[in-house]
DNA sequence: GCATCCATGTAACCAGTTACATGATTTG
DNA sequence: CAAATCATGTAACTGGTTACATGGATGC
């Protein structure tokens, strides 16, 4: 479930607690997922439960983990160090989430499943970055070819059509191809990676203008 | 929700059996929204509860309905007519649904919905032929504004960012952008068809070429 | 010290899926 | 007549939502 892999994700890259999570979550650069604490809460009492994650700290968090953490995450981390909670004595509160190695496991067969579910791609791609080149071009061909077949597939209904259907179903085409485009560069980029000969391609560019 | 709106959307334009509904839901042009029929059988249930849809025949569908149908659907309604079921003495089967008078407004007033859900959107639009064109240029703007609203919001994270969560960002943007110029044609469409001075585009071309 | 946000959780409810059961009709 | 496909439905389960309850920390 697409819940799942986006915690183990966020966590997989630093310690967290759970209302971090679901802010970080909720605002994932180009794969935002609203969620809500009632979801939320339960999936991490599941994934504990499971062993996929663990329980770091539940209260005194000192000032930070011991776990190294990615330079896009620091920002935050100093930040959320810096304003330490006074309290130590006494109760249990603001437990901190840390991924355990099942989870590390789950997250990477999490990220090469191959759901049709559109909406958990953007996701594995947002953590893609956990797997190995060779299963991360796989999963971007993958999908490709999924793609490919789409918009392959006969568009039926040319008949006299209403003007929104035939609108929608441009926009739809677009769409489609606007991604496979974007797919392929992906693609480009690992191979490039994958087999260092020919260099080009350093940043996805703002507009997808590949010939 | 958006099951109901797809289930009145269809049945607007023409009578039809469950399984004929699912089958159109399930690839309307540029929106397809896979169902199971776990969800519609249900769902027309609950729809004929309300009073919003009614059981037109039960069998026997001596070959056509007496609702003038659009011409979008006359050539399957033809072929439906056509392989008549012989049967006609016996039992229950085959219940064909047609849309009732509340059916109609509650279409119109889910049509309407100010729903932010990005799923439910594209469904609007595709029935958006029931509404009258002010309605209809209303809910285009309403939309851009939302997605233009959307697309202004700090975009954060610009820092040491992965690589792969660049390439979302950017996929993202520009699959806004190419909403937002989408939109305009639809909204640029609706204006001329409600105040006839300047003629200009007809039908929705094929690259999101607006100047 | 009061309001506001951070933080965690639970309970009731809801819409959907998968899997199953059943039977009629068509086609080879 | 057997197999495939059309057709309708139900039951168990799942994953989510909204609303609620609770309480610590912060800032004015």
């Amino acid at each position: 479930m697409s819940l799942d892999l986006a915690i183990l994700g966020v966590l997989a890259e630093g310690e967290l607690h759970g209302y971090d999570v679901k802010k970080r979550i909720a605002d994932l650069p180009g794969a935002p997922l609203r969620t809500s604490f009632g979801a939320l809460y339960p999936a991490l009492g599941r994934l504990e439960g499971k062993g996929f994650v663990k329980v770091a700290e539940a209260n005194q968090p000192k000032h930070r983990s011991l776990i190294p953490m990615p330079a896009s995450l620091a920002g935050e981390a100093a930040i959320f160090g810096a304003r330490k909670p006074k309290a130590g004595r006494g109760g249990r509160r603001k437990k901190i989430y840390a991924i355990a190695d099942d989870g590390r496991s789950t997250l990477t067969s999490l990220l090469l499943d191959d759901v049709a579910d559109d909406r958990s791609f953007p996701l594995q791609v947002a953590f893609c970055s956990n797997l190995a080149p060779a299963d991360r071009l796989a999963l971007f061909e993958r999908r490709r070819a999924h793609l490919a077949e789409r918009a392959a597939r006969p568009t039926a209904i040319p008949e006299g059509i209403d003007y929104y259907l035939q609108a929608l179903l441009v926009r739809h085409g677009n769409a489609l191809t606007a991604d496979l485009a974007w797919l392929d560069q992906l693609i480009q980029h690992e191979k490039a990676q994958l087999d260092p000969s020919d260099s080009s391609d350093q940043n996805p560019s703002q507009e997808t203008d590949l010939s």
